[in-house]
DNA sequence: CCCTTGTTCTACAACGTTGTAAACACAGCC
DNA sequence: GGCTGTGTTTACAACGTTGTAGAACAAGGG
């Protein structure tokens, strides 16, 4: 039995919109009149309606957050994400996407429908197209580097110079084997790029890369991390460096370098991507590229905000934010 | 620009309760207006507003699901939620709570006022007066074993009887000084029924539980494991084995043990609790307590949507899903 | 032909909120 | 007393939707 302007106003003994003023802080309002209503709020346990609110003046207050899935980087920038869009008051409707193409239409046209004033999303499956059909009007700022192209908000770090960073810190080490983990048959999106990178890091060095030293997956889990390796070492014995394309395919690596009696980093260095906090206490701890996340989170939402609060349509613009890679064991030794 | 069933009806020719009939599949429409409002309804890409029919019928597909943060067990289990209520055709609102009291209570009060339908909190830092005074007829199931007194349903693991199984397998295992990491001065919650398990299997077996082979912690996390390990093994070198309340403190202990030259599981045993997946995948596996989690993310589910769809008011229920102890190298060797 | 029954469609109201505009009260001033 | 201005309060409409009630029409039975 919700309360509603109505009630606090009949029990208040005024109309319905000095009930709402006072609820707003409007001026002018007789203070021994804002007493009593303010009483009778309390009292009676008001909280506004957000549906009817947003009916009426077309603003949630929400933004949705559509991940792919809620794996440590995806969790811990969803945090940020939060954290960011908490300081301007607005609330985030996480939804996993799971990926799926049609899933995640139906967010930026399904949920989007007056739940949310925008969406902050991290595409998997949707194409240039999709994006563009679903988007009409409603403000999306787009993470990770996938459909670049396209005419949307954009927050992604340099995938190309980071991937050839980290790749380089292998060379640096002595290595000259270095492996690529998470590749893909017909790359596209983020594995392109950073495969991009990491060729352009041996070309630079004069090495020649080699399709034997490709760690090809569906995914970027674990699972596929610790396959790929297994299977990467059976054609390849003489990897030293592996470059993984993100943490947790490096976690994978790590195990199956020790299920395959390798030492990490004596045998074969390991460097990852992400720096989720898993690479602080893994054995060993995992050099990785680290995006400045809360930059990352601060970005996608500065930019929404600004989208939505546009009036006419701004031009989209792309946001970089830094990175660093963070040596640690995987690569410098104990 | 969104589009109305106003704007869809006076295109197709009709009033707008009849496309709001065929939107419906209300089987009284003639085929003819019924082709002809679909088409205008897919010509103009209409698109349902979802806060008029939450204002309209009080009811708006969406229910919030409020942790404290999104640590790999939450996520773990936010993506089964998620799935589990999708099937169901609900809408997952992910709220991170940040355990800040303050915070919970908005969730459970603010948000819930008719943005959600419902609540799944993991209350860390409510009281059993918060989760009354602010439930008052909007559904809620309480996740974790917390509050358990209050009348409110509730998913929980006999987390007791898991704890009790933990220490026991490591009491099995030969272990005779098994500390506990993760315990608290002052316990509370999940903390003082864990440690009351530990206790119980020690005290079954005849050893005295020891107030020096506690591992106290501020939080859960991987860093407060590691500093607990390295204060407890400074004071008690001679700890054979090591039940940890949750496995994020288990990883961080895994990386100090090794740090204090300890291996594992020949000079300490560990055991963690959750089963996330990094357990599988840490150096060594980690042997840990496997709650059902896809059983506890439909028995949530499943008794929010029973609560949110009572007419009248409903006993209180609780349900204890399964789990299993899943025994992996750092208890029982390579 | 009227009456009933069934189908198809529509007008209206209401959900809770807020912007607009106007009403009202009461100064101070000519 | 009428005017202007300022402060305070209110009535009304509208946002998009759907339940209710009923209108309009056809078919069938007496």
């Amino acid at each position: 039995m919700p309360v509603s302007l109505k009630d606090v106003a009949s029990v208040a003994g005024v109309s319905i919109k000095t009930v709402s003023n006072v609820v707003h802080d409007y001026p002018f309002v007789r203070p021994t009149t804002r007493a009593r209503v303010q009483k009778a709020l309390d009292d009676m346990g008001y909280r506004p309606n957000f549906s009817a609110r947003r009916l009426r003046n077309g603003r949630s207050g929400t933004i949705a957050l559509s991940l792919p899935e809620l794996t440590p980087y995806f969790s811990e920038l969803a945090e940020l994400v939060v954290m960011a869009a908490e300081e301007r008051g607005l609330t985030v409707l996480i939804d996993r996407s799971g990926g799926e193409r049609t899933h995640e239409r139906r967010v930026a046209g399904g949920i989007r429908s007056n739940l949310t004033d925008g969406t902050i999303a991290s595409p998997l499956a949707m194409t240039a197209e999709d994006v563009e059909n679903l988007r009409d009007g409603h403000p999306i700022v787009l993470l990770g580097e996938r459909l670049s192209h396209v005419g949307v908000d954009h927050v992604a770090i340099d995938s190309v110079a980071a991937a050839r960073a980290a790749t380089e810190h292998l060379l640096d080490l002595g290595r000259s084997r270095v492996a690529a983990l998470g590749t893909a048959r017909r790359p596209a999106g983020t594995v392109a790029l950073r495969q991009r990178g990491y060729e352009q890091a041996l070309r630079a060095r004069g090495v020649r890369p080699e399709r034997s030293l490709h760690g090809d997956v569906e995914l970027f889990h674990r699972c596929d991390g610790y396959d790929a390796v297994h299977r990467l070492l059976a054609a390849r014995s003489d990897v030293d460096a592996l470059f993984c394309f993100n943490d947790l395919l490096a976690f994978g690596a790590l195990r199956a370098l020790r299920e395959c009696g390798r030492r990490v980093p004596d045998d074969v260095a390991v460097v990852g991507f992400d720096d989720v906090e898993e690479c602080t206490y893994s054995i060993p701890p995992l050099t990785s590229v680290a995006p400045d996340k809360p930059a990352v989170a601060e970005a996608a939402v500065g930019l929404l905000v600004l989208r939505m609060s546009a009036e006419l349509p701004v031009e989209p613009r792309e946001v970089f934010p830094p990175y660093r890679l963070v040596a640690r064991e995987s690569t410098v030794g104990g």
